[in-house]
DNA sequence: GTCCATGCAAATGATTTGCAGTATC
DNA sequence: GATACTGCAAATCATTTGCATGGAC
């Protein structure tokens, strides 16, 4: 899942855009690091070893086409950057976002998919009459390797 | 709870800082408005109206300094704004961060309280090792007001 | 009186935009 | 061949910083 090049094409020509290898490359770039989060520069670096004459400008426009699309997620560690990820929808289409656990120590991120939420978003309709779409979860504290604090 | 003066001035004064009407302003301020989550700007503008010589550079070292304090706590909300709200540490001094639940049609910002998560904080210690000192919960959709999506 | 804090204006840095050239359809 | 897309450079906008003045202690 995640990234299928010719459904990506597909969905393109459907609204009448173009096919660019910038386009191209600015989601294959996200689709190789499911893993890592991108800032816009790390995207532009990537994709500047095989096509050196991508402008940034061009990479921001592209991340802006995808958000729109639903095919990546901006993420925002509050570490000065905004980065992006290839997006993750299940199968009946709701969103299915994982999380992010983030070491105040080293600053790495884990992942991890935990559906333990719908329990609270019910909450929240009942109380609330809120009706909750799409949540965001983000933990700070020290990963495995970091271990003691130091704050 | 939430912003006692005498304690501030307590505070500033045993770290060696200089007790201004600009920091009073500023945490006051922000203590005024427990529900709204004020910027950089907004906090600004509320503050020229009692203090017309007041200089957004000051506005933005003193939430600087509020936050190094862990008096106040930043949210981003990703409307391209960053915004501040008065800090509540519990008793034992462990944090007790509220959540926000934002609506996708008016933008409006409710917060809620609820300590659903350290259940899930006890599972990932235990599957990643990684220790949980902090989250950060936004839930997104619909206000009971706007209620039909209009995605 | 000392030194920290402020206000102003200039600097910064991520992101956006205008425009002429270029590639896709 | 028409028009959307790109690359470049300039513009923007929130936030930060340098520096001389002003205020707290």
């Amino acid at each position: 899942m995640a990234f299928d090049r010719e459904e990506f094409i597909a969905l393109l020509k459907s609204k009448g855009l173009k096919i660019t290898n910038q386009r191209l490359l600015v989601l294959e770039t996200l689709a190789a690091c499911p893993d890592r989060h991108l800032t816009a520069e790390e995207i532009y670096e990537n994709i500047k070893a095989d096509c050196p004459e991508i402008g940034l400008a061009t990479v921001y426009r592209t991340i802006q086409l995808l958000l729109e699309l639903h095919l990546i997620d901006r993420i925002n560690l509050d570490d000065g950057f905004v980065r992006y990820e290839i997006g993750n929808e299940r199968e009946d289409g709701s969103k299915h976002r994982h999380h992010h656990l983030i070491c105040r120590k080293c600053g790495k991120v884990l992942s991890f998919q935990d559906d333990l939420l719908e329990e609270l978003e019910e909450k929240i309709v009942k109380t609330t009459g809120f009706q909750v779409m799409d949540h965001e979860v983000k933990l700070y504290g020290y990963c495995k390797e970091c271990g003691g604090r130091t704050d």
